[in-house]
DNA sequence: GACTTACTCGAACGGTCGTGCTATTTTTGG
DNA sequence: CCAAAAATAGCACGACCGTTCGAGTAAGTC
């Protein structure tokens, strides 16, 4: 009982690495399962079909980011502090790092399904509609703490706060851009300036 | 001899129609065929290979950029009115329209590309380094004229513009937004406000 | 040790992919 | 109008896709 499982976390960690570089429909099952030791057929039988592997990918990232972003910033002090945490754990995450080759498998996935309905895009609009709730829950508390001034936009700066983090994606990546982060902590502080 | 290249443009048409919504890779011949009433190796005759047929679309998808983009708005004049001209019209070319269902290609693109190696790759970075250029160029200018404040970077004004134009593409098409067109001015105005 | 359950494999399926090759039709230039 | 050239169609190919099926193996239970 336990084995399966374990295989399965296996198969998912290699998925998401493969999910981050090429996408998540460039995802092949054979690939898949040279990759990770088994045959197409053995891999097949963990997800019962194809969608349903790439939807148990991105609930595997999401777990990870949870875990790795927005629990650890929310275990910050409320107002600014958290919501900085959240922006620098954010960017490192979306930096990516050995089994996440790819960088951030969301803004892969976003450009993939924003036109592509199905149950996949349905999965990773709920996984980001949570996301960017918290960031605007983030900057609502910092309202109320008095960090940013009142009558301050939270889905506004949540949404400026996104752009910073997909400009900084796309430069360090596909542009080679060594400046990238510094340019995203810029940008950062002067969102910071202009909320205060 | 212009038969031909009438036919090639009516299947970039369609090719840029369909990359923008799917993108470039999931873009299959035959299908494309179909669309624009040609077989599948009649179609393929123009175009030597999948890759050039590729390049080809981003080519044709750049030149259309612009001219509905960056011409225009260099009909402005110099300093924030041109900044301004700029990034409406980078953003009403990326809401889409009929012919470019799925928005902005290079956004697609950028997102299939950015860990993926060739020719295609290199067309797509070539593109940008040329329009974030172009973006540099005008924040530039506007420091010259006095809009901007002197001491400015020009290349942070781009990458933040950048992140509005990637935000705003994110929420309207993926998240479904209504208010994305409007929080992307808000936050033009905001960055505008910063660098005077 | 027998039985059941979970796991994995190999082979095969229909389908689609990009890509050649050879005709045949259409367009073009003199 | 005719020959040269360009454009298109038809067909076949090897490769890979997701998926199914049946058999075999390993693990867990009584």
């Amino acid at each position: 009982m336990a084995k399966g499982e374990d295989t399965r976390g296996v198969i998912l960690d290699a998925a998401l690495n493969v999910a981050s570089t090429v996408g998540l429909e460039a995802l092949t099952i054979g690939s898949l399962a040279d990759q990770v030791g088994l045959s197409k057929s053995g891999l097949f039988a963990h997800f019962k079909s194809k969608e349903s592997l790439q939807i148990h990918v991105l609930e595997h990232a999401r777990a990870d980011f949870v875990e790795q972003v927005l629990s650890k910033a929310l275990a910050q002090p409320r107002g600014i502090p958290r919501v900085r945490a959240l922006f620098e754990r954010w960017l490192a995450w979306g930096r990516g790092g050995p089994g996440r080759e790819g960088g951030c498998v969301f803004l892969q996935a976003a450009a993939e399904y924003d036109d592509r309905p199905g149950e996949v895009r349905d999965c990773l609009v709920a996984s980001q509609r949570d996301w960017t709730g918290a960031l605007s829950r983030a900057a609502q508390i910092a309202i109320d703490e008095g960090h940013f001034a009142a009558g301050s936009d939270p889905a506004q700066f949540a949404f400026e706060l996104y752009g910073l983090m997909m400009s900084c994606h796309f430069h360090a990546r596909l542009m080679s851009d060594k400046d990238a982060q510094k340019r995203a902590n810029n940008g950062f502080e002067r969102l910071l300036a202009a909320y205060r």
